[in-house]
DNA sequence: CCGAATCCTCGAAGATACTG
DNA sequence: CAGTATCTTCGAGGATTCGG
């Protein structure tokens, strides 16, 4: 634990953590994760429908960066029109996983939040 | 889960899981949180301290929120000088355990993503 | 000692247009 | 269909100053 406390301190060296928070804490990765463990398959333009608002940019930015990390694998399909498929690896549907778990306790606690919310008064 | 996915694709509704992601995913929380965790009790400078980078304006901005929803409690000791106590709340203690079991996890991961990262070719 | 107020920087995210 | 290339926007985070 002090570990990770001094890995995320000092910014230039490797924290696992961090990089796993990053991933899942930008705008698009985990709601294309949540889709692609839904749906097993997707093609990219489905994915896009699927999720919904994304920009073409930032759903390719996103899944690049899943690929990278090795969460999601990407196959592209000599064909015309081009047809590539989206799917989670395997630790990709572990990451997954442990996003449900944070998500299952979030909405056990939601209640506390709200009510302490109430309480806090600004200024 | 599609619960999750539905809450989160609407961004105007609440989403617990994106606000728990949220408030661990900015700079400064989860060091904060660690730091309290691991010393209990601490006063604003102490802390400052002991997270070391942290501009002061940065450290406020993200103990109020921590404290808005009820991760971390705030005592004022009304003295000259003052003194403000932080400690984490009940709810702020398992707020940690999810983040050190997310930890726990990424670090078993680290290999696998650096091979993943050193696989993949930029362009 | 513990902040609040103000101003500024910089990168994530979006809009738009183009391409193999 | 599945991208890339540019340009622009917007807000988190930082520097600095002032106050109880």
């Amino acid at each position: 634990m002090k570990l990770i406390l001094d890995r995320a301190k000092d910014q230039s060296k490797l924290c696992p953590v961090r990089d796993v928070i990053n991933r899942i804490s930008d705008k698009w990765s985990l709601l294309s994760i949540l889709a692609l463990g839904t749906h097993g398959t997707l093609r990219f333009n489905a994915l896009k429908k699927e999720i919904g608002d994304v920009s073409q940019r930032m759903l390719t930015v996103t899944l690049r960066n899943l690929e990278e990390d090795g969460f999601v694998s990407r196959k592209i399909y000599a064909e015309v029109p081009p047809r590539v498929e989206y799917q989670l690896t395997e630790m990709g549907q572990g990451l997954m996983q442990q996003a449900l778990q944070l998500a299952d306790w979030a909405n056990n606690q939601l209640p506390e939040i709200i009510s302490s919310r109430k309480k806090f008064i600004k200024n």
